[in-house]
RNA sequence: GCCCUGAUGGCGGAAUCGGUAGACGCGUUGGACUUAAAAUCCAAUUGCUUUCAGGAGCAGUGCCAGUUCAAGUCUGGCUCAGGGCACCA
């Protein structure tokens, strides 16, 4: 073995090798039980960067230590490849989208298996492939099929920058996701998937998530935002058109002072008065123009207009004035809302400003009445409210309601936040959404997939999609009628596509259909999903709907696609995001080149637990390159003294009670428990390197080795390469080979350790007086509790700090502690 | 405003059940090797006080209380930081 360490040299071999013999394929077929591990797919920019490295890392190693545990491992990768990068790319370079992503594929193909990934290659599939997004458009026309596709007229958010729609979960801060460009409202016709019908399913599945973490699962139960009240029926006095109003607090109507309807509300123009309706008009005119982010400001002083109605409290018989706002929200609820300014903050500002009247109804005690100057939004006792004065208001909420039902103007209501998922895109790089628009039979599903991406449009358009420029796409036949028809120009949300890849990956090739129902249910759930925070709701949310609704299509049987998540942490550089803007980004080729892939591994996984964020440090390289060539030194300059056939296995060897033995028990067990609980990478490279550290000062300490020496170095060594292989791909296979090893050491078992083994032959005894260390002892782990507590006793430390003292307790915790009590 | 997560040396972070706080590494300092440097190896490294130079003592895990023989860990109340949601009635 040679003396030097050449990590590119020996990187290089093992990938061509790994490659040439597709050492990482996957079958169906196999006694093992399945395991699937999963890194979210990548969008193909171009390079990988440190946040692609450290979640791919996290995955394989997780993919390799449960190939050695046993299990026949699911590691596939692919591309979610359409997207407005390559579009955009494609108007600055005039180049065409799909080369742009094929040669970034390519290149990332290539940093991957620089990387030593152990992906399954032939199951590798790209979204923006015919035969990835035929099934794409296929699955969406099942979801219209069952009611879950449909169009509308909407208001939706539009980016002017990007030119297309969004969907709400893609409005970060009223800005775009991709370029954070302002978020307009436009009135348009689009495609919508009903992921409000699982609202509830969504919700409550989150229970069912045990490996996910709650950060995520409180992101999307906040999302989701279910709410529990009542829909309560109000009539005009001047028209009798019934206006209804979704409250969570129905025990507060009693001191509805006015009403206020969203300036979008569907009956406005028939609500207001012939006076009012210049004003109203105006008011409507501004709030159409204000982009989102300026309407839902909470800054902005609430304005609005009256309507010059009324409409009437059922419970009181009291007229109230009618009013739009824009603070109420034609999306949620009914669009309108009752106002109770003295329970209320936000109809208390605006009551103050329009001088409406306040009516308290909800006193914090018996003994502290109303009175105050702002709302009072706690619990209380229920005050002016007829006959439910005196109860307590959360009692007076189900009151108030029943009696409303009973009066047949209100209904108990549950409400969610969440709203349809717009999929609609009018961009060209996307799958298109098979539709024909047919004059005589109206919208009619293209059946004929894939409805292929023209390629005869111009990408120099501004403000309208590409797709509109092809001669070729637009005008078809009816499918129906066979009569000349129009194609649905748009294309389907990128984030269609990467809902129900982790299904293909379990039937890549199948030219019949999405997937073969009995393989998904064979591979799927995943059993680990590794990704980044930023698609705790998104992606995650999406992709939960989708398995829940393909469940109830019949597709396949199971409803949750993900059954553990680990939240990878960013990787940071100097305390901030790595960015090219901030110039703080570290390219990966560079580190494979200066220390090679397996220091580029080890150390993304050294310094911090993997939820967490990573700082990058040079020095922090350094040091993990240094200890691969510790480790290589310590096995070269050993390797004749090391034979694979005297490097036993535990209970074989004479020298059992030998301390370096006892100590690679210890490190498998911490090891295989690290990971096992939580892939706590950070620990586990701190055992390495103390078992590293141990086999030196063993080596060191003794230089005449008997034959009983060598087979405790050779089963410390040999147990150490094990134990790094999954990290250290590269280096424990050629370590391996050179020792004589058969076989891929990736092929080999993990190890395993002796309980008996895996602790230290003698134990320190701590000795507290009142709590307080005052003594440590080595003694003999076998002695009993009265022995122990003779020897705290007798130890003259302790003799001298308690003399002339009394104990009164003397506390003795086996194997561990004697705490003395005195006074 | 609501929700989630976190706070431990100069730094990243360790510490299964409440039972030796600071594993492992980075950095720093000192030393060995060298003509020299790099590399490598060895040692020290929470703070303060004290010392006869072997050590000894005290304090210490964001803050204030509490439970306990014993609290980084459990309970209550705060502070700060990061993230998410937000005129959602």
């Amino acid at each position: 073995m040679r003396e030097a360490y050449y990590p590119q040299e020996i990187e290089k071999k093992w990938q061509k090798i790994w490659d040439d013999t597709k050492a990482f394929k996957t079958y169906d077929d196999s006694e093992k039980p399945k395991y699937y591990a999963l890194s979210m797919w990548p969008y193909p920019s171009g390079k990988l960067h440190m946040g692609h490295v450290r979640n791919y890392t996290i995955t394989d190693v997780i993919a390799r230590f449960k190939k050695a545990n046993g299990f026949n491992v699911l590691h596939p990768i692919g591309w979610d490849s359409f997207g407005l990068p390559a579009e955009n790319a494609a108007m600055q370079n005039k180049a065409d989208p799909a080369a742009w992503t094929d040669e970034n594929i390519a290149y990332m193909t290539k940093q991957m298996k620089m990387l030593g990934l152990s992906y399954d290659w032939d199951r590798e599939i790209t979204a923006c492939k015919p035969d990835y997004y035929k099934w794409t458009q296929w699955l969406f026309l099942q979801f219209y099929k069952k009611g879950l596709a449909y169009k509308k007229e909407a208001a939706v958010n539009w980016c002017e920058e990007c030119a297309t729609v969004l969907a709400n979960e893609q409005v970060i801060d009223g800005k775009c996701w991709r370029c954070e460009n302002l978020v307009e409202k436009k009135y348009l016709s689009q495609w919508f998937l009903k992921i409000t019908d699982y609202a509830e399913a969504l919700l409550e599945d989150l229970d069912k998530l045990t490996g996910w973490g709650d950060n995520v699962k409180t992101m999307q139960a906040n999302w989701i935002g279910k709410s529990h009240g009542a829909v309560l029926k109000f009539k005009t006095a001047e028209q009798d058109i019934e206006i209804p109003v979704y409250t969570t607090r129905p025990d507060t109507a009693f001191g509805i002072t006015y009403l206020v309807v969203a300036p979008e509300y569907k009956d406005i123009e028939l609500l207001t008065t012939d006076e009012n309706k210049a004003a109203v008009e105006e008011y409507r005119a501004n709030a159409r123009k204000m982009t989102e982010i300026e309407r839902l400001s909470t800054e902005r002083t609430k304005t609005g207009v009256p309507l010059g109605t009324h409409a009437v409290n059922p419970f009181t018989g009291e007229k109230f004035p009618l009013w739009t706002a824009d603070y109420a929200l034609a999306e949620y609820g009914t669009g309108a809302v009752m106002a109770v300014p003295a329970h209320d903050t936000r109809d208390y500002e605006f009551a103050i400003k329009y001088n409406l009247p306040i009516k308290e109804v909800i006193a914090p005690s018996s003994l502290q009445p109303c009175g105050r100057s702002e709302a009072y939004a706690e619990p209380g006792i229920m005050v002016n409210s007829g006959k439910f004065n005196g109860m307590p208001n959360e009692d007076a909420k189900k009151a108030i309601t029943e009696a409303a039902v009973n009066g047949g103007f209100g209904e108990f209501k549950t409400q969610y936040r969440l709203r349809d998922w717009l999929i609609s895109r009018q961009r060209y790089w996307g799958a298109p959404i098979p539709i024909v628009y047919c004059e005589k039979c109206g919208i009619v599903p293209e059946e004929n997939l894939p409805v292929l991406l023209p390629e005869d449009v111009n990408f120099e358009t501004t403000g309208v999609s590409p797709v509109l420029t092809s001669k070729t796409f637009i005008n078809t036949v009816c499918p129906c009628c066979g009569g000349p028809a129009k194609r649905e120009t748009d294309t389907m949300d990128t984030f269609v596509c990467s809902s129900w890849y982790y299904l293909r990956f379990a039937d890549p090739k199948n030219s019949e259909k999405p997937f073969d129902r009995e393989i998904v249910n064979k591979w799927l759930p995943v059993d680990q999903y590794v990704g980044g925070i930023e698609h705790a709701i998104l992606h995650l949310l999406y992709s939960r709907f989708f398995t829940k609704a393909l469940r109830d299509m019949g597709l396949l049987d199971f409803d949750e696609p993900f059954a553990n998540l680990l939240t990878q942490g960013m990787v940071l550089k100097d305390g901030s995001k790595m960015s090219k803007s901030k110039g703080n980004t570290v390219d990966p080729d560079e580190i494979f080149e200066n220390y090679g892939a397996d220091t580029a591994r080890l150390f993304i996984l050294s310094d911090s637990p993997p939820a967490r964020d990573f700082d990058w440090s040079d020095a922090g390289v350094e040091g993990c390159y240094k200890f691969l060539n510790r480790v290589w030194k310590l096995i070269a300059s050993n390797a004749d003294k090391i034979n694979l056939s005297t490097a036993l296995p535990p209970g074989s060897l004479a020298k059992e009670n030998d301390d370096l033995v006892r100590m690679v028990h210890m490190t498998i067990k911490g090891v295989t428990n690290d990971i096992a609980c939580g892939f706590q990478f950070n620990t586990v490279i701190s055992k390495y390197r103390e078992l590293t550290n141990a086999v030196y000062d063993r080596r060191n300490a003794k230089t005449d080795l008997n034959e009983e020496d060598k087979a405790v170095l050779g089963f410390a060594i040999v147990s150490l390469i094990k134990l790094m292989a999954p990290v250290v791909p590269h280096l424990c296979e050629e370590v391996w080979r050179e020792l004589g090893g058969g076989g891929s050491i990736h092929d080999q078992k993990w190890p395993e350790y002796d309980e008996n083994l895996a602790k230290t032959s003698s134990i320190t005894l701590v000795v507290q007086i009142n709590g307080k260390i005052k003594d440590k002892i080595d003694v003999d782990e076998a002695l009993t509790e009265e022995e122990l507590k003779q020897i705290a006793l007798n130890s003259p430390k302790i003799k001298e700090q308690t003399a002339g003292m009394e104990a009164v307790k003397i506390i003795v915790v086996p194997k561990k502690l004697v705490n003395i009590v005195v006074k």
